[in-house]
DNA sequence: TCCTGACTGGAACGATCTATCCAGAACATA
DNA sequence: TATGTTCTGGATAGATCGTTCCAGTCAGGA
């Protein structure tokens, strides 16, 4: 086995790597392993040795991969503000940039998969779930480090989460940042407003 | 040509109804030629006759049938609701029980091929963009009506519409009405602050 | 009745899909 | 160097993909 894992990338890691590029962009149906091949420098001997299951195996965890990448991203997001209201804003402005300076194409590295996955593999499906929850963890994890009442920064996480993944539909499809870039806006007021117990939520 | 489109349904729109549907489930890539001819009780011949562009001008079709079905959907929620608070809520909540009736497949019936269209049809990408921004002004135009300042009417109406997206999507992937539930409090809250001036946005 | 256009049945096309096969290369350990 | 394991090259299978083609059915107008 190769254990320099930081210089050479072995053919496993350059396929997951690849695969998690094509899922995130084109989704599970319009990705064909083939592509994912070429895109790696590979051949249907290594993928298959290195995944049994074929191309569901390597896309489960190409998902994995994908979906660290972004938590990297949120958590980056959130631990520069230090306010709760600004940390759900720049998540939402850091995925406007990132989106448009990739044409558009780049959007969240589950999203695609995931809705495909609901009608077409119980395992995709599972594991997208699992890792929309991880996010929302995250999320939430950093309210309440921020002073937000536990009781509420869950639910308030669950809300953020979803605002940030239709709002990057809507961006993505209509080529424009302004569904991001209000959506920011509108969560920084309704972290503002759930914070306050005077309130209620 | 067949006049009585109420009794008899004719070819081309079995075809387009039943093509919506799939595409509603299992998005554009997942959806094959030959599972539409079968659900529609129709052959190749037909689908080349009525659609000279193929899968993918029937689908295009279909996206706007279904689209408007949401549409309608979504009007009813809006018009049932006598304020704005409750009237976004309302959304969110017949959106989560239309979600789990079905056992959680028939979700926005754009979705998932407009996320797939970014990277693989442009003509698709932009019936998409132009149906979500239908959607989005039918929410403007209520909550207008509603006495929501028309200033922030708008930029409501698309943080609604994303949410309601995403919660959509975050509901059905981890078959739980919880997000859904949850972004209709959340989005009643925001309404709520957002139509008073005085808070500012 | 004949004609014309709209529409359909069904076979067939080449291309592409995922997955499998086996021989041989590369590797680590002794 | 010998040996056993890990990994890869390349050809191939069988199925399915979207599409095309042509002969044929059907309705309505002259």
């Amino acid at each position: 086995m190769v254990k320099d894992g930081a210089t050479a990338e072995g053919t496993r890691d350059r396929l997951v790597r690849v695969t998690a590029d094509l899922l995130q962009r084109q989704g599970y149906e319009a990705t064909g392993v083939k592509e994912i091949l070429a895109a790696a420098g590979a051949t249907s001997s290594s993928l298959y040795h290195h995944f049994p299951g074929g191309k569901e195996d390597l896309a489960r965890e190409a998902l994995a991969y994908g979906a660290e990448q972004f938590a990297g991203l949120l958590r980056g997001a959130l631990a520069r503000a230090d306010t709760p209201e600004t940390a759900v804003a720049a998540c939402a402005l850091d995925l406007a940039e990132d989106l448009a300076a990739s044409g558009w194409s780049d959007g969240c590295p589950v999203a695609v998969t995931a809705l495909e996955s609901v009608a077409g593999s119980p395992q995709l499906r599972e594991a997208s779930a699992r890792l929309f929850e991880q996010w929302q963890e995250i999320i939430a994890d950093r309210l309440r480090a921020l002073d937000v009442p536990a009781a509420v920064a869950g639910e308030l996480a669950s809300t953020v989460l979803c605002a940030l993944e239709g709002a990057e539909l809507l961006s993505r499809v209509t080529a424009d940042p302004a569904p991001l870039r209000t959506a920011a806006r509108h969560l920084s007021t309704l972290v503002e407003v759930s914070r306050s117990p005077a309130r209620g939520r």
